[in-house]
Formats: structure tokens, C-alpha cells, sequence
DNA sequence: CCTTGAGCTGAAGTTGGCTTTAAGTTGCAG
DNA sequence: CTGCAACTTAAAGCCAACTTCAGCTCAAGG
């Protein structure tokens, strides 16, 4: 089995294109060796690192976001335990937030169908545990950040 | 009660910038009628496709998928509990896709960590339900849509 | 009536997240 | 050692989703 993979590889496995690859490395996301004739070879575990970034962006993380997170990897060492689990707590809350916006979202959909309103105001979606009561009366927006 | 709300307030209670509120209105997300000096007065339903628009932003779905979703609602009569519905399904599939997917990142990130590898080869995060196993061996993204 | 803040339009500018292009170099199979 | 696909870079281009700007008009309180 191969050590190293070349960005024609890592694109295939990965389904994400060369040159958004290349943009990664760019702006931080990802690391790669380079041969003696300068192309990229990659570890197999930038597959990770890729999986995670498109994994993440697809539930409307930032890459900003996303780097962040992966920052908190040490490059010097080979990451411990120890390290992925502090990004996994991280992200935990993050995701569990994200998914209970989600689950609220549907949800109230369907509880809103049910009497044929699409309420947004008496729902808890815009307003969840009732947070903005006291900014006055009426609908607003209570958004994460 | 006030019936209209004017540019102003809508940006107010909806938390979203009032030149946003007009882009919206360019693209088809929102409408409004006009006062004798052309200014916007939304009915206060608007109230609840901005709250729809942004929480399904927030959760990576585009305007334009936004605006297929609310074009499902008839624009010259008012809508039935039947087009909510209609609307209500279409928008459940796609939440519970989602919520899948942000349930799995979350679940086997934990689990990845429980061993100490963020594996996402042996994971079914990335491969789920082994959809990709026929494409060869090793990692590969398997993403909605 | 006057002032002032709120609102109007169209056009240009911005940011994020890439893709495309051009012109060249590398690496491996035959 | 040749040929060709795969790779390299920098710079420009592109689309979504807005924001900003200039130059104006409107609406409501004093």
C-alpha cells in the first residue's frame, strides 16, 4: 500500500477537485510534502483532515471556522489522543447546537402545519426559550453567534 | 396592532440589514406592497419567510433552493393548509438528511476519538452505509445531493 | 413650512470559495 | 530515451450573497 498520495489521488478518493485542493493548502487547511520536481504528495491522513472540512462545510461551517479548529491540532507533534479530543469537544457543542436549530426547524414546520399557520411568533423556532420576551412584543429572529 | 410594517421595522424584528431585506426582495424571496411615495410596507407574514429564510440559511441551504421552496406557496391566493403541507414535506426530507449527517460527524467524531485514530476510513462517516465499497478500496466521500 | 431621519434606486464594491487559463515541468510506461 | 498524462504556478475570472455609495425623495414632529 502506498505511503504517499498525489492530488490526482487525493482528489478521487476524496471527490473534492484539484484546484479547491490546492486552495486549501493555500489558505491553511491541509499540509503536503513535495517531491524533488515539487508536486505535492500528500499523508493519508490529510483524507481525514478533507473529510472532515467537507463533512463540516456542508452543515454551513466557514473554512475560517474549520481552520481554527484544525489549528488546534498540533503540526510540530503527531496529534494525541489528547489533542482530538479537545477539537472534538469543541465541535461537539457546535454540532449539538446546529442540530437542535435543525430538529427545532422541522419540527415546528410540522407542529406549524398542524394547525395551519406556519406561525413563526407562537412557535419556539424564532424564538427559542422565549430569550427576546422582553425587547417587546412580536416575532425576532434569535440566531446562534 | 400595526397591519404593515415598513423596511425598518421589519429589519428591527427580523435581525437581518435592511439592504439585505431588499436584495431578498429582488430575487423573489420576499414581496411588499408600496405607500403613494414608494415605500416598502410588508405585511406582517413576511415576518415569517425571513425567519424561514435565514434559519435555513444557517444550516447551508442556498437562496435559490430558499426560493423554489417558497414559490411552492401560490402567490395569488392564500395559502391552504394543503400548500404548507406540501411545503412542510418537501423541507422534512431535506432537514432530516441533514440532521443525519450533522448526528453522524457528531457521533463518530466521539467515537473516532474513543480510539484515539479520527479514522474516517473505518468510520462510517464517511462511507456511509458502504454505498462506495463497489468503487474500490479506501476513504471517499459519499455526500448528499 | 421646515427640518431631519427614514427610505428610494442603480451601480459599484466586497468577501468567500472556488475554477479556469496559460505556459511551462515532472514522472512513469513502453 | 521518448511521449504523454499528470503535475506546477500566478493571475484572472466567476458566482453567491450581500454592503456601500451617491444623490435623491418621503413622512412626520415642531
Amino acid at each position: 500500500m502506498q505511503e504517499l498520495l498525489t492530488i490526482g489521488q487525493l482528489s478521487t478518493r476524496s471527490g473534492v477537485a484539484m484546484s479547491a485542493l490546492r486552495y486549501y493548502e493555500q489558505i491553511g487547511l491541509l499540509r503536503a510534502d513535495r517531491t524533488g520536481g515539487n508536486q505535492r504528495r500528500y499523508a493519508r491522513s490529510e483524507l481525514r483532515r478533507v473529510a472532515f472540512i467537507r463533512i463540516s462545510q456542508q452543515v454551513g461551517v466557514s473554512l475560517d471556522e474549520i481552520r481554527e479548529a484544525l489549528e488546534s491540532l498540533p503540526a510540530a507533534r503527531t496529534p494525541t489522543p489528547e489533542d482530538w479530543t479537545q477539537l472534538s469537544r469543541l465541535w461537539r457543542n457546535r454540532l449539538d447546537e446546529k442540530i437542535t436549530l435543525l430538529t427545532r426547524l422541522r419540527d415546528d414546520l410540522d407542529g406549524c402545519i398542524g394547525c395551519g399557520c406556519l406561525s413563526l411568533r407562537r412557535c419556539t423556532l424564532s424564538n427559542p426559550g422565549d430569550r427576546v420576551a422582553d425587547e417587546g412584543p412580536g416575532a425576532r429572529l434569535a440566531m446562534p453567534r
